[in-house]
DNA sequence: CTAATTGTTCCACTATACGGAACAAACAAT
DNA sequence: ATTGTTTGTTCCGTATAGTGGAACAATTAG
């Protein structure tokens, strides 16, 4: 009897006792989430029943969604399928969740510089190259400076290594179209090593640099993931060649995975 | 007095008379789509007085949008900004509206290759890269034989200029990013010049290609629009520079352009 | 600390959504 | 073509869920 007077029948604060119940509004997001995981296109029926809604009511919705142009139909299989407005509130939401994932990550990274000692930064995918949207410096005399907003190319960053290796093959495809620039001795060119390198970082979760574009500048990296799709943005450790050895990186393995987490957990909020 | 029985009451098909009354439904989506135009947060009063509802229903549906993941709050300033279901439903929708394009199109593609002789083709952006995903052969005996799936340098791709002259500007900047690979003495090498190119293209709709890939291959583009958002497909006429004059594409302007533009239409149906 | 603004909760009333069933349309089989 | 089967939509009385005024909180400004 902590909170609140008369707390009988109000018990079910918006998101109901068991689940059961759910208001139109909420039946109609779900139909809509519904059509998220996989792209094929669904009719009335086979919606009622996913959903466990009867087919009257959900013909009505979909009637709704369509008119909104949140869904379409196709006229040649006569099923549904989203439309223009889920299209254009994803590209907006798109560019809303870059700027608060800047804003959610920041105290983070500043947390991980600290604890690591490195300098740290969070890269993101554009196009088919990989942003430095925000760092942090480490607190050491000698260190690496990023350069906020420099376009790395996607063979030499740990970042893009990261992000790629849990990107759609598709993409992966256009990305591989282009050259890779040889900055060094280190730098990756070839393709195939390159893609043999992504399935390593797939199953470790974590990418390195050893040098790729500066030889003596290392790093690594690890994806934050959203919400089951392809990633679009890593958080990465740089620093001197000197530092970054092997007990580091061990050392740094743990901190720099669950920062990546904590700030894809926070970023779903 | 045409149709069904008792046509009195019932005049208000599912549109409503004059728009004033709105199911709960309609009303969040409503909610979502303020939030597809400007990138700026909103407060619960705000976004009433926005969509002209009453504060006590916006907070109850935003509830709802929030415990869905439609919308999210940022902590620091109360408002709230489109969530990861939006921009999950955006990725997926964006993948349904590629296939349906491709099947849209088709019969499109086809009609404009008879009506101008030429094959004609249907370019996507593909990451900073363009693809041709769709084409149709023309008639003539000399032709410019597509290859389906190829992917094209965005120097050297007259879709890609008709889509990046209208796309955002960031987005732009990454592609520039890459090296213009140099393909013969036409191939556009200067980002400058082609800046000033697209900036050209802006202005006409229409973007040209003269022999900058294969000398003897020259095309003209004209972009399809995503309901107001970065296009990321165009419709391509090309053929042998013999073929393609002044007096050829000025002819076929017309009809380039009304297939576009119905295909743009029939997307967002 | 008060005033003003914004956001949430309450509650009685009514409009809205529900779901069974009838109806309609598309598709398959005979 | 004719019938049967599946899928989709409309109808309508009932009950529930949404509404909006107002009170109440919470936050920010003065």
């Amino acid at each position: 009897m902590l909170n609140g007077p008369e707390k009988n029948q109000t018990d079910k604060v918006n998101g109901r006792q068991n689940g059961a119940n759910e208001s139109s509004a909420e039946k109609a997001l779900n139909i809509l989430l519904a059509f998220s995981s996989s792209t094929k296109e669904m009719g009335t029926t086979e919606l009622s029943q996913k959903l466990g809604m009867h087919k009257s009511t959900t013909s009505r919705l979909i009637k709704t969604l369509v008119a909104a142009n949140f869904l379409q139909q196709n006229p040649a299989t006569r099923k549904y399928l989203l439309g223009m407005s889920a299209y254009q509130i994803g590209y907006a939401a798109n560019r809303s969740l870059d700027s608060r994932l800047l804003s959610i990550a920041q105290p983070h990274l500043y947390e991980l510089a600290q604890q690591t000692g490195e300098s740290v930064a969070l890269e993101l995918l554009s196009g088919t190259n990989v942003i430095l949207a925000s760092h942090v410096e480490g607190p050491s005399h000698l260190r690496f400076n990023f350069q906020q907003g420099e376009i790395v190319p996607i063979n030499v960053a740990a970042g893009a290594k990261a992000i790629l290796a849990h990107s759609d093959p598709d993409f992966l495809e256009s990305c591989l179209q282009r050259e890779f620039e040889k900055f060094n001795e280190q730098t990756i060119v070839s393709k195939k090593k390159y893609r043999a390198l992504l399935k390593q970082v797939r199953k470790d979760g974590i990418s390195y640099d050893r040098g790729e574009r500066y030889v003596d500048i290392h790093a690594m990296a690890v994806p934050i993931h959203y919400g089951g799709i392809t990633p679009k943005a890593a958080v990465i450790i740089a620093g001197p060649a000197s530092r970054l050895t092997d007990s580091f990186l061990k050392s740094a393995d743990q901190p720099l995975r669950e920062t990546a987490s904590k700030i894809s957990e926070l970023l779903h909020s």
